[in-house]
DNA sequence: GGGTTGATGTTC
DNA sequence: AACATCAACCCG
């Protein structure tokens, strides 16, 4: 029932990746319990996009912990993370997939697509399900000054949660920084792709 | 089912 | 040039 406070966000990275699972994020008449998410950090993590974007090393000075940090990724989506501030290890996390709670109809219109597994089960799909847009980065999803309509809802129930490695990043690719609710149908693509050298890519350089 | 590919624009 | 993606398409 409670939404969560900016407390939560004042921790390790690492932890709050894992404790958002089971937690509904709700977003202005949608929302959905978190079942998929990934930890970047801002210290020694070549992944992350403080390691090399100014940009993102400038958000996490100005904003608080809890803040949003929305960015446009292969020029057709935007993607949602919550800044981690003040605590062991600062970072960001990547809300990965939703399992649809309220706002189904309007979910399914943003969408275009009619099955709820299709609603939500990406960072990209929840991001258009839910209508955030980059105008949204650096609103407050903890205390007052959040948005109407928006906060994390505390889980009523604990919920079992397995790691795997992160998704669609060429640094840092090993590290098991990815959260998944257990036998959860809603989660993202199944595993982590481990890219591998391009031979081809290899041997033409000169 | 799984693997591949094209669409698209911002950041550095 | 790379990119924290997705859906459509192939093939079987």
């Amino acid at each position: 029932m409670a939404f969560l406070t900016r407390d939560f966000f004042e921790s390790d990275v690492l932890t709050v990746a894992h404790d958002l699972i089971g937690v509904e994020l709700v977003w202005q008449g949608c929302s959905g319990i978190i079942v998929d998410t990934e930890a970047y950090a801002v210290e020694n993590d070549l992944a992350c996009h403080t390691a090399t974007r100014p940009s993102a090393r400038e958000f996490v000075k100005n904003n608080e912990p809890g803040t949003a940090y929305v960015y446009f990724n292969y020029g057709m989506y935007w993607l949602f993370n919550l800044l981690v501030k003040g605590g062991e290890r600062d970072g960001l996390i990547l809300i990965r997939a939703l399992d649809p709670q309220s706002g189904i109809a309007e979910m399914r219109q943003r969408r275009q697509k009619q099955k709820l597994q299709e609603l939500c089960s990406g960072p990209g799909k929840l991001a258009l399900a839910l209508g955030i847009l980059g105008q949204h980065h650096g609103v407050p999803m903890v205390g007052r000054a959040k948005p109407k309509g928006c906060g994390l809802r505390a889980p009523s129930e604990p919920v079992e949660v397995v790691t795997d490695i992160r998704v669609g990043i060429s640094q840092a690719v090993d590290f098991p920084w990815r959260f998944l609710a257990r036998d959860n149908p809603h989660v993202s693509v199944k595993h982590g792709r481990v890219k591998l050298p391009i031979l081809k890519n290899a041997t033409t350089k000169e």
